[in-house]
DNA sequence: GTTATTTCTTAACCCAAGTCAATAAAAAAG
DNA sequence: CTTTTTTATTGACTTGGGTTAAGAAATAAC
């Protein structure tokens, strides 16, 4: 289980066996089942995640619909906007599947600097990866149409196509479940 | 036009009047006509912007169509996705006025913080400020209709609204010209 | 394995945005 | 001020997604 986090950082970071040992020893991890709320709409957020295992998305309900923002999968971090801006949240955070998730707060986090201060660099460039792919994100959805955002999906990340529900691709991609049929059968007959 | 730069740093950082002395002599300023590319698709982008005075706007050409993706005005700092990844630019980025603008370059920001250390903080509270209004962006985009986003506009920027032509703001709400001028006619008949 | 629930597809109809084309209005250039 | 260029509007028509409703398929629960 552990590796799914020391894969994680290795994109960014080096660890050592020691700091890999302390990492484990500090690790706060708990277990969720399916429909779990991990966050809702005007609640305060006072941790964020890394999923070791499961599946998590974000929504918003607007006037009763839901619109989804981001799917989340294993070796991924969410930090909840509300968790940076410390205001009531706007939107939702739900356990897809079963999950198995490391919990961070702003305690366990700066207890986990001191010991481990060579993770201080990784913040910045954290935040600079999830700025990039969060323009990215936007961008595509500007650029593409909700066809074309269907087929960069499957190019980009197939695995979510046969983990998620379609009516909730639907949503991700800006429409309704009945649309993305009709997009399926007409990409299907072509 | 100091001013413009203390103002916008005022909401970050309190600057005693030394440090201003400091950035004032270290400023690279320049002036650029209206309809001028600061940058280009597949370009390189080796600076960053702040804008004194004028506007800016940022678009991808796909398949010869233009797409708005931001407008930048005074107070605006601009950080190219390209500045960050060092990789070839996907967009553009044009002068839609004349503008005056304070350029930054990887050797100048070192060299200012050498002599402002202050001012390093201060990297990651942008960071910050700026993925939360990304993606405040994006889930507005998803959460609401054309005429809807057009309303949204008119609430939080009705500035730009008197000093950007309607088809490029048509281009940032992702339709048509002609859509907006027919939206304009129903919001207006009701 | 049967039943119940959730998810997916299809069809008919509606509507908003896209497209094409022509004209009007406004801004820039001379 | 006049001409040219850019920007905005309008109309006719097409198209793709929204809506409603029904039924099929797949999953989960028992």
């Amino acid at each position: 289980m552990d590796d799914v986090i020391f894969d994680f950082l290795s994109k960014y970071i080096d660890l050592t066996q020691e700091e890999k040992d302390i990492l484990s020893g500090q690790k706060f991890i708990k277990s969720f089942k399916k429909g779990t709320l991990l966050l809702q709409e005007g609640e305060m957020s006072h941790e964020c995640f890394f999923i070791l295992k499961g599946c998590i998305y974000s929504y918003y309900l607007v006037e009763g619909d839901i619109k989804v923002t981001e799917f989340f999968v294993e070796k991924q971090p969410i930090t909840p906007i509300a968790y940076t801006t410390k205001k009531p949240s706007e939107y939702y955070l739900e356990c897809l599947e079963d999950c198995i998730l490391s919990i961070g707060s702003q305690e366990r986090s700066a207890e986990l600097l001191k010991r481990l201060p060579r993770l201080a660099a990784l913040g910045p460039t954290l935040l600079e990866d999830e700025l990039a792919s969060q323009r990215m994100k936007y961008d595509n959805f500007i650029k593409l149409t909700p066809e074309k955002r269907y087929q960069h999906l499957q190019d980009q990340s197939p695995d979510l196509l046969n983990r998620i529900p379609q009516y909730l691709i639907a949503s991700y991609l800006g429409i309704q479940p009945e649309s993305l049929s009709r997009i399926r059968k007409r990409i299907l007959s072509s």
